[in-house]
DNA sequence: GTCTATACTTCGATAGAC
DNA sequence: GTCTATCGAAGTATAGAC
């Protein structure tokens, strides 16, 4: 321990935001590993020492990263279980690539950093539950035997489906009877909500990085 | 380049099988970031060269490690299908979690590793042409209706289910909904196969490492 | 409140000794 | 054929300057 405590920016600053941009851009397109503080920093144009300075520890930077996101997901999960086809809705927020593949790399940044690995899995169970109830009151709406499918089920098979297809697609760039899987569910949702009336309205929920063209 | 030729070691080395023995045990164990040179000389008792006498570069390793496996998990998968219950068979097989969780630590490393990612989708590609060719002649045998239920997509959905499961109980510790889940998809393949008969010999085909209790 | 100079640790990799 | 001494680069983190 140090004789002085060691001092932190606030979490307005705009530096810190920048920072926060740069992380996730990396983890994105490079994958956990390459968050480091020399390449957040060089990706922000910034010095390396900033990034201990905002959230002293990688770890702290990874949970602020995760938990910016993680909000945003309740959100949006809640927007789609109110809309007019929620099934529809659900379907396509579960299958945006950005937030899954983010999932992916926290999951894995998870496996050897248990302060990730907490958040992860306590955000995971809050997101279960908000699907396990959405998915309770479609499956009434729509007069589903609820014990020929359960909720539970329903939202395990929804979420194991569309990450799936996602770690596939983004991650190791492969799509081998994807596009029949996606055909074989949408099938079964269009027979309960008809055809998809527009596309949801996800991409209005304003993303914390402006979009970037390559 | 050096003036001498590099030189590495033989294939049938045994301290080779053993630096390899002792990275897929820090890759199961603590992930993939943490499969560097001098912990897996630390967990086999060697010097850290060694790693770069046998297998040059880092990736040359990972490499290796994953065709080692990747071998195995297609004779296992040929052994399922050739099995009385195949069903049975693929679904015991697909949710072994040492299988999927070094799945997990590849596709996360092949995020950032050009190498790994080419050796993966290739792997997945050939994994999943025989899961294809297996359900088409499952499904002819059980006389199911190939277009309501096409095999491709019997395929990737027993994939998804058994992948994701494994995901969120062996990396998060997560199991929300899972029995219900297990349930939902046994209670279908029982109404093909009938009851499971014997468990399936999959424990059978040697493991390269002996298994250790902790 | 914001940023920099600097310390210390660990990494991959190679040339050369046995 | 097998292993070791050693290097340069990159990583996290802190104390202290502006």
């Amino acid at each position: 321990m140090s004789t002085t405590a060691r001092r932190i920016g606030t979490e307005t600053s705009k530096t810190r935001g920048v920072l926060l941009d740069a992380a996730e851009r990396l983890m994105l397109e490079e994958g956990y590993a390459a968050v480091t503080s020399r390449r957040i920093a060089a990706g922000a144009g910034l010095k390396p020492q900033l990034v201990h300075y905002y959230f002293r520890t990688m770890d702290d930077l990874f949970l602020a990263l995760f938990r910016r996101r993680a909000d945003q997901g309740l959100e949006r999960q809640a927007r789609a279980l109110d809309s007019a086809q929620p099934l529809w809705s659900l379907w396509d927020l579960s299958r945006d690539p950005r937030g899954t593949a983010l999932t992916m790399e926290f999951t894995a940044l998870a496996n050897h950093r248990k302060a990730i690995q907490a958040e992860l899995s306590a955000s995971a169970e809050r997101y279960r539950a908000g699907l396990l109830q959405g998915f309770r009151s479609v499956l009434a709406r729509y007069e589903i035997d609820e014990t020929q499918f359960p909720p539970i089920v329903c939202a395990v098979l929804l979420t194991s489906i569309s990450t799936f297809l996602v770690i596939e697609q983004a991650m190791l760039g492969m799509t081998t009877g994807h596009a029949e899987t996606v055909a074989f569910v949408e099938d079964l949702i269009r027979g309960l909500e008809g055809d998809r009336l527009a596309s949801a309205d996800i991409a209005s929920v304003s993303h914390v990085e402006p979009e970037r063209r390559r």
